[in-house]
Formats: C-alpha cells, structure tokens, sequence
DNA sequence: TCATTAGATTACCGATAGATCCTCATTGTG
DNA sequence: CACAATGAGGATCTATCGGTAATCTAATGA
C-alpha cells in the first residue's frame, strides 16, 4: 500500500549500522541486535544487497558487512531499485491496464508528478544524509562503534 | 506498493457501470462482464461497498445494484477508505516505528506533503468526474445502458 | 405455494511478503 | 588439522491479496 516496502526500510536502518568501503566488518548479528530487524530475515537481506553490490560480506572469523561504495554515493533509490525493483513506478494508481499517455486515467498527470517528485526525493538522500536525522534507531549503536 | 489497491480500482470501475439512486438496479453479472473483474470476486467487493453505504444491492428477480448516493457525491478517497481502510496513510514510507512529527525520518516532511496532495486529489474527484475520462472501459456499458 | 432469480456466504487455491529455524559452507586461528 | 566464528541457503510458517467454485438464502412472479 506504500511505495517503499518494509524491506527497503530495514536494509537503510541496516546499512546505517556500516562501516565505509575498507573499514572493519560489523557483524550481521549485532545489526540485528541494534535494529530489531530478525536476525534470519537480516541474514538474507544483506546477501540480497550484497549482489546488487550494495555491500559486501565476509564470512568465516573477522567476517561481517561493510559498504561497497561511501555512504555519500548510496542514495535511497539505490536501496529502493535493490529491494523492490522499478515495476511499481510503472503500475497506473488504478490499476487500469489500459491507462497511458494516450489513454490516461483520471489521476494519470497527478499521479506522473506526483511520482516524479517522489522519484527526484529518494535520488537526492543520501545514507551519509540520513546521520543528521535521529531517525533510525541506531544512534547508539553508532555511538559505540565510533561511527558519525 | 502502490497507495492505492487494485481492488479500489475495480470498485470505480464497477461503480460508473451503476444508475443514480432509484435508477434501475444493474447485475453484477453485467457489471463482471462488461468491466472484465471476476464475477465472484466482484460480487464480494459489491457486498462490502453496500455494507459500506455507498451502493445498494437487491437480490431476487429484478434484483441488481444501484449508487447510495448521486455519483457527483461520491469521491476516490469514498472508495478508497471503504476498500483499503486509512492505516497506511498514518505510516512512516521507511517504516519506522519511532517516526513522529517530534522525531521525523529523512523523509517524514516531505512524505506528510505528498500524502496531503494525494488525499486532496482523492477527495477533489468523483465517480460524476469520471465521466469525462475515456478510462474505464466501461463507455459501451455505459452507452448501452443509457447512462452518461 | 413454489420455482426462479440473483445477491450472500463459505471454503478453498495460489502468489507474495515477512519471518523463523536449522543446517551448510567458508574462513581465520591455534 | 581441528575448531570456532560467521555468512549462505533451504524448508517452512503465517498473513494478506486476488481469485474461483459451490452452496445458501432472500425476493419475486406465476
């Protein structure tokens, strides 16, 4: 009923909790100890991120996650496209498999905009960003891990 | 993913296939035709739009379906709160818990906005609206039927 | 009365998202 | 090499949504 899953919101809680490129992997265990996000579930999330070169895993001692790129070059989108793909910006808000450009529904034009705007917002935010928010319920942990 | 369910989708479309209040009830089998939604599904959704108040169905001989109320009365947002509820408009898009005006997600301003001018386009349209739209497949129901 | 009509109701089926459990595979360390 | 740490991956569970089919029941006309 949303246009980000909640999915998409775990793996930005999730990726938060991470080191840059080249620092010291941090457990997917402590993530999930830090977030609330299940363990198992966060185990397979991170894989999924991992093939979309998101992030990288090592596993076996000293092993554990780490950013594949700085956080200032990860946008929402990034995460968004990852976890739930581009079809829905496509789907008319209707439902109707017969609205287009040609043919448009009632909400087509509003609902073009409105997506754009939405579109424009996720490119434009940033995981370095989101350290300015106490939004994400990882402050502490952050803290902790000498992360900004 | 999307704010909108397919379902409501398919309540508008059934809903331009109906007369105005005391007009002459249509079937729902008409309307299943006519409008491609599965017969016995439709005939559910029908049942909670009537439970709803916004349409009136009558079953036995010369039973069918008519509007509760004139379609220039009956909004998107009608439809879409007797269909998908109004929870996922309380939601924070990253699905956080915590996210309040007080303590606002990177994108908890920006997201009150959007679902703002959403609720405002949902409530600005009506079914009499959607008239004037080539969007529903339903103009040769509608012709056939002698409605507008 | 009684058969017919047409909506109401119930019970499923299948797909997808979120979540859990348990085991496998890889890796560094002693 | 053996072991412990740690991510990978399969099987399964639950809930919801869209959809199907069979049956129940109210309203009507003959």
């Amino acid at each position: 009923m949303l246009p980000l899953s909640q999915t998409t919101g775990y793996a930005l809680r999730a990726m938060r909790c991470l080191q840059e490129p080249g620092g010291q992997p941090v457990l997917v265990e402590s993530v999930a100890d830090y977030t609330g996000i299940p363990r198992s579930y966060l185990s397979k999330l991170v894989h999924k991120l991992a093939k979309k070169g998101l992030v990288t895993a090592r596993r076996g001692h000293h092993g554990g996650v780490v950013l594949a790129r700085p956080a200032a070059e990860i946008t929402l989108a990034d995460l968004s496209e990852a976890i739930d793909g581009v079809a829905w910006r496509n789907r008319c808000l209707l439902g109707l498999s017969g609205c287009s450009d040609e043919t448009p529904c009632v909400l087509h034009g509003f609902w073009h905009e409105t997506l754009a705007s939405i579109l424009i917002r996720l490119r434009s935010v940033t995981l370095a960003d989101m350290a300015r928010h106490h939004d994400l319920g990882v402050e502490r942990f952050r803290a902790d891990h000498g992360l900004s």
